[in-house]
DNA sequence: AATATCAATCGTAATATTGCAATATAATAT
DNA sequence: ATATTATATTGCAATATTACGATTGATATT
């Protein structure tokens, strides 16, 4: 198969997953990082600073937008990228009360 | 290829990376939230609840395992499943630390 | 108009993931 | 001992992901 059973689960279990699944990966996290850092928006330098070559950074960028955890603008020749910041607030919300469901009280195992 | 280039990415980004891709698949979520859900530990009414196969599940558990998310100890029988208190709230941290570099002020875009 | 530059897309190879049936293993019950 | 129950492992097929060279498309620059 190779195909994940997404019917099976809830509509909010299949999103967090999948916004998930887009930063489940050290070059997104990198980029991710490196928009953050440089705190205006960043063109196309992310090729220079990873070693990765600009395709992959390019899918990597497609796949952060796909997950709408960044935006490009086209700047004349050049893109802009940047975080989309309510989809990243939302995340983190979302992220939040995800983890913080669980209370660490009782002791088991 | 397929082969994640890991040597290029930091210790941080691998592991934060790591973590969130065990996270990153609704039928890990929703074994997850069942277990914090039923605030003692589960044994394996998992499979009755999600429709997913035997081996499937205890596939998806050994990646929680792996990962450190969860814990398990035999109980007889059967395995008692909960969260790993200590680990859960690393991430927790880490989780929010990240996402937490972005300050989102400035309109850019 | 010709050329340079930047980023997206296409095509491809290598590897990983998902899911399951079948089988194996381990602990208890009879 | 043997059967039963619960979980793990193996092996496999289908699909997804990662990475990159080559190409394409779009905008500047000359």
């Amino acid at each position: 198969m190779g195909l994940t059973k997404t019917e099976i689960f809830t509509e909010d279990q299949n999103k967090l997953a999948q916004v998930l699944k887009a930063l489940a990966h050290p070059a997104r996290i990198a980029i991710l990082q490196h928009i953050i850092a440089s705190n205006t928006c960043i063109c196309g330098d992310l090729v220079n600073e990873l070693g990765l070559a600009q395709a992959t950074i390019s899918q990597h960028l497609k796949e952060l937008k796909n997950a709408r955890l960044i935006q490009g603008t086209i700047e004349g020749v050049s893109v802009c990228y940047c975080i989309h910041p309510e989809n990243w607030e939302a995340l983190k919300h979302n992220l939040n009360d995800f983890l913080s469901t669980f209370k660490g009280s009782t002791q088991c195992c």
